[in-house]
RNA sequence: GUGCCCAUAGCUCAGUUGGAUAGAGCAUCUGCCUUCUAAGCAGACGGUCGUAGGUUCGAGUCCUACUGGGCACGCCA
């Protein structure tokens, strides 16, 4: 908002200064507080080009500019950065814009339909902390898309077709009363792979199911259905559990594609795309040529008929980018998977699955290693389950806040762990830049200090508990803004940014920028509120102040929420 | 062997169109609660941004090589 205003201003003097027509201003927050609130570096470039003394140009720049309404000082500093005091009436002028508004100023693009493909877990198994990265991201990333604006399509691509099915099924079958082991999917897996491993009879009874599955065996596709609906059920809790909006209805998963599969070859080679080495039906693409020449194909077909992964993925890029029309499809998955979909995008467009206007990108991350640097397993070494980690999460709370406030009654000590022991985990995992690997550690994601869950909600808290204490009615409050402290100019420059924030996650899917803003901001405030009383302050400023709260208050929390983390209006 | 990603303060991390003296938190040290939640704030300490070159007015950011780490590479998903 801040940024876009004066681009356009400093754009204009650019080229009624005589610089080329191309030449971007370059306009960000200042990088230093004695250099003002905003700067311009476009400057520089722009006289290069025109090879003319920089500061000199700066000056004539600045001679075109009109900022009168916005800036309090223009001044040129350096080798000829522009640097931007801003006018308090300017930024109390659009802070009030954004009380008015339920957008907080975050503009709506309607723009795009998007297909985002994220937490897709193996329902063979039950949930484990390698579905929390792609499962809270994606969810991040689907939700400020769609608070945007945009036509967001959330799919649960979820693993429910393979060979492994067979044995699960067949075991199944064979159990008199499944429900017990039913209710533990790793029990249930760990069982039938032990009979699988152990009994060879089995083993062919398990090929056997495979095959019928395929056929379209009725028995056999209701025992399918029954043990897919037993995991997606379960899959569900742990959505419930953490706040994410995925549905019974998102879910799109590999078995969607089943008859798109023979289709998909056949296109393929219709399309004189299609290889057969070793008796695997193969596509190669220059692009993956190595430096001796050497192609890494894709298979798509194996010599024994069956379809891979990568198949579905194709019917999947044909189905989204086709059939749904998508103008972006993000794919919130593993880093490690990255050169296979880099296989999957570029035969999707050889193929002409998805056109130049559908973007096609892999969003990856990086992997939840344990204290030992190693990939996060329990002690026994076996694998950690989505449910356990955020049952801890919830009771390590549960203690901190106990702890805390020994004579808060159990209920209201619960109902904060709960918000507190997930949001802890969601924020921590949010919080770093998605691409490389983290450290699960209770003790940094639950710590009262710094970039963390807690310190946001205690933030947002604190405001809440100053309105009770004044008796004032937010939405009653009726006022105008005026900055005048530092602290207030500072704070307010941040809430101005909420927008940009939101547009560059939008744009990059990175949630963490989120969080950064986020902290930036409660940090700004917790400095304003040390630095500026609000309740002792005379009017008018007392009213200003609580406007400055309140809307800091109606960011944080909106940002969470973006982020898919609860608040709390006490703690 | 080939390719991709990563390397920033003692530790964990920001720094994503190349900008001024590289920022937070933790840890260590020093202040501030009879005043709006001290789950807070203020300050100090702490850096040859893996190494060596290159591009340019300017490089943590771009290019090349190297070192060290992670990962992926034709019939699992």
């Amino acid at each position: 908002m801040i940024t876009e205003s004066l681009e356009t201003r400093i754009s204009a003097a650019l080229a009624r200064a005589g610089a080329p027509a191309d030449s971007p201003a370059l306009v960000g927050p200042a990088t230093r507080p004695e250099f003002g609130d905003y700067q311009a570096n476009g400057v520089m470039a722009a006289a290069k080009k025109l090879k003319t003394n920089p500061r000199a140009f700066a000056a004539r720049v600045v001679e075109e500019l009109d900022l009168e309404d916005m800036a309090a000082s223009v001044d040129i500093a350096g080798p000829g950065f522009i640097n931007i005091q801003l006018k308090g009436e300017w930024l109390a002028a659009q802070l009030g814009n954004v009380l008015a508004d339920p957008r907080l100023g975050v503009p709506k693009d309607t723009t795009q339909k998007v297909v985002i493909d994220y937490s897709h877990p193996n329902l063979a198994k039950e949930m484990h902390i390698g579905h929390l990265r792609s499962t809270v991201i994606g969810d991040a990333i689907a939700r400020v898309l769609e608070f945007s604006g945009h036509e967001v399509v959330r799919h649960n691509h979820v693993g429910d077709w393979g060979t492994q099915f067979g044995m699960l099924i067949a075991h199944l079958d064979e159990i008199a009363d499944p429900a017990p082991e039913l209710a533990d999917l790793e029990v249930f897996y760990q069982s039938a792979r032990q009979r699988f491993d152990q009994d060879a009879a089995f083993a062919d009874l398990s090929r056997e199911y495979v095959v019928k599955l395929q056929s379209g065996d009725p028995h056999v596709q209701r025992m399918w259905q029954q043990f897919i609906d037993e995991s997606l059920a379960h899959g569900q809790r742990i959505y419930d559990a953490l706040g994410v909006g995925l549905k019974p209805e998102d879910v799109q998963g590999e078995s969607a594609y089943n008859d798109d599969l023979p289709r998909v070859v056949e296109d393929l080679r219709a399309k004189g795309l299609l290889v057969e080495s070793n008796g695997a039906q193969c596509v190669f693409l220059e692009e993956f040529k190595n430096k001796d020449g050497q192609i890494t194909p894709m298979i798509v077909q194996k010599s024994d008929g069956g379809y891979l992964y990568a198949t579905s993925d194709l019917a999947a890029v044909r189905y989204r980018a086709g059939v749904l029309a998508a103008d972006r499809i993000l794919y919130i998955v593993d880093a490690r998977q990255s050169f296979h979909l880099q296989q999957v995008f570029a035969v999707a467009r050889a193929a002409g699955y998805a056109p130049a206007t559908t973007a096609l990108e892999h969003h990856e991350f990086g992997a939840i290693l344990g204290a030992d640097n190693r990939p996060f397993k329990t002690r026994a070494g076996g694998v950690v389950k989505l449910m356990d980690v955020l049952e801890e999460g919830v009771a390590r709370a549960f203690a901190q806040v106990s702890e805390k406030n020994p004579d808060m009654d159990e209920a209201e000590r619960r109902q904060i762990a709960r918000v507190i022991g997930i949001g802890s985990i969601k924020y921590m995992e949010l919080s770093f830049n998605r691409t490389s690997d983290y450290v699960f550690d209770w003790d940094k994601m639950l710590a009262l200090d710094g970039n963390t869950a807690p310190y946001m909600l205690y933030s947002y808290a604190r405001i809440k508990s100053m309105f009770r204490r004044a008796g004032v009615d937010e939405d009653a409050l009726d006022g105008a803004i005026i900055i005048g402290e530092r602290a207030e100019n500072a704070l307010a420059i941040k809430l101005l940014q909420f927008p940009e924030v939101v547009a560059a996650v939008a744009r990059q899917c990175y949630p963490h920028m989120l969080c950064n803003y986020l902290y930036e901001l409660a940090d700004a405030f917790m400095k304003f509120y040390e630095q500026c009383p609000v309740l002792r302050a005379d009017e008018p400023v007392r009213t200003s102040r609580l406007l400055l709260a309140l809307l800091t208050a109606r960011i944080v929390r909106q940002g969470l929420d973006l982020l898919g983390i609860e608040t709390l209006e006490r703690m």
